[in-house]
DNA sequence: AGAAAAAACTAACTATCGTTAGTTTGTCAC
DNA sequence: GTGACAAACTAACGATAGTTAGTTTTTTCT
């Protein structure tokens, strides 16, 4: 069997194309309806498959919410880790990346909100140490921020976790403000505006300007 | 036992005790596994009883979980509804407030971010109308506020949504934290400096004073 | 074309879910 | 005390979950 191939592959098999359809399918229940929710027949179904033939492509329920996880966090992590290695990234480039990435796939926010939900044991052994110089490249941006000093050391961190929520949480809450309020946050336009104000946010939180 | 009553009620009666545990039981059941991860007979052996004997108290999972959300969601909407009622609430002063309730009850954030990703068809009833007038309120501040004019009027409700995350995701993120990290959000330090850190937040974001 | 491997299928098992029926225990008014 | 009612119990049902075994179809390689 040919494995896993690289930038150069050849074609995909029958197989591993099925297998995509399948985390497509699995990617969008379990957003929906979370990991207890979401059953392997309605996966099955959704790819026009009996139950059983999952089994030629992930060995269980677990391992294929695993590799759901697992691919849809990848393109995050290493945005992530770009971000934080070398000294030049700046938050603001970071968030409009993010943005972009989640609104291409919009149902990667609620998996994660999930996970994190349930106590995140399958999100942590993927995170490595990804996060970790996200942290620290924070505290050197808003050190060296022109307003330097207006958070304090601890302050730090619960910029970073109050930045995350309102990026992740948008999209997790476009279902219910679509219903509350008649608006739906997921169309193009109202992404670029949220992605706009999510710069001027992080303008003036990091750099303590405020708005003209 | 004398046990300690509400301030102008009877005393309880014994089903109206055990339909309270359960109701304790399966909010923090509910909390952490979500509705559909979470079964009757956990709730059952975390009271002490056998399965049946909550249909003494509760016509069924669904009724559970409702009385569960409505009990739970009743405190911090009537907070929003007295926010907005009177002109006189300020954003910072809901914040702490809300910050209190939730504080209290950590499960709670946890419930209600289950409800939201589950589409919140059963939160909606309960939100009626003490959602509009939090927007509406949050407008008159924004454009009384001395840097009035900052924020557009189509970037008030996003500013009210980035909060609300902002307050709700501390609390569902802590148990992920504590492992990534190694601290506690949830300790009473952890939770007072995170409502200072709103506090400065809801100062520069509505206010538009910079922090000295 | 034909053999071998991959990937679909049918049928069924075990476990557990929410729920119901019927019974026993406990509590309180008279 | 004794009857009446509330609230616990035991036993079990039907439905459905994840999973396995064994078989047939489809693809692939020579």
């Amino acid at each position: 069997m040919v494995i896993a191939e690289s930038v150069l592959a050849s074609a995909p098999t029958r197989g591993e194309v099925t297998a995509a359809r399948i985390l497509d399918v699995a990617e969008a229940l379990f957003a929906r309806h979370g990991y207890e929710g979401t059953t392997l027949r309605d996966v099955a179904a959704g790819v026009g498959l009996r139950t059983p033939s999952l089994y030629n492509h992930f060995s269980g329920k677990d391992a294929l919410y695993a590799a759901v996880l697992e691919r849809g966090v990848a393109p995050v992590l290493s945005a992530l880790s770009e971000f934080a290695r070398d000294g030049s990234g700046d938050p603001e480039g970071l968030v409009v990346t993010v943005m972009e990435l989640l609104a291409g796939r919009p149902d990667l926010p609620r998996l994660i909100q999930h996970e994190i939900l349930s106590g995140g044991e399958c999100l942590m052994p993927l995170l490595g140490d990804s996060i970790g110089p996200v942290f620290a490249r924070a505290h050197e941006v808003a050190e060296a921020s022109p307003g330097a000093g207006a958070w304090s050391a601890e302050e730090i961190p619960l910029l970073v976790l109050a930045m995350y929520h309102v990026v992740v949480g948008y999209f997790t809450i476009a279902p219910l403000y679509a219903e509350l309020q008649g608006q739906d946050l997921l169309t193009q336009p109202a992404i670029e505006r949220q992605t706009r104000f999510l710069g001027e946010l992080v303008s003036i939180l990091f750099s303590g300007t405020t708005k003209e």
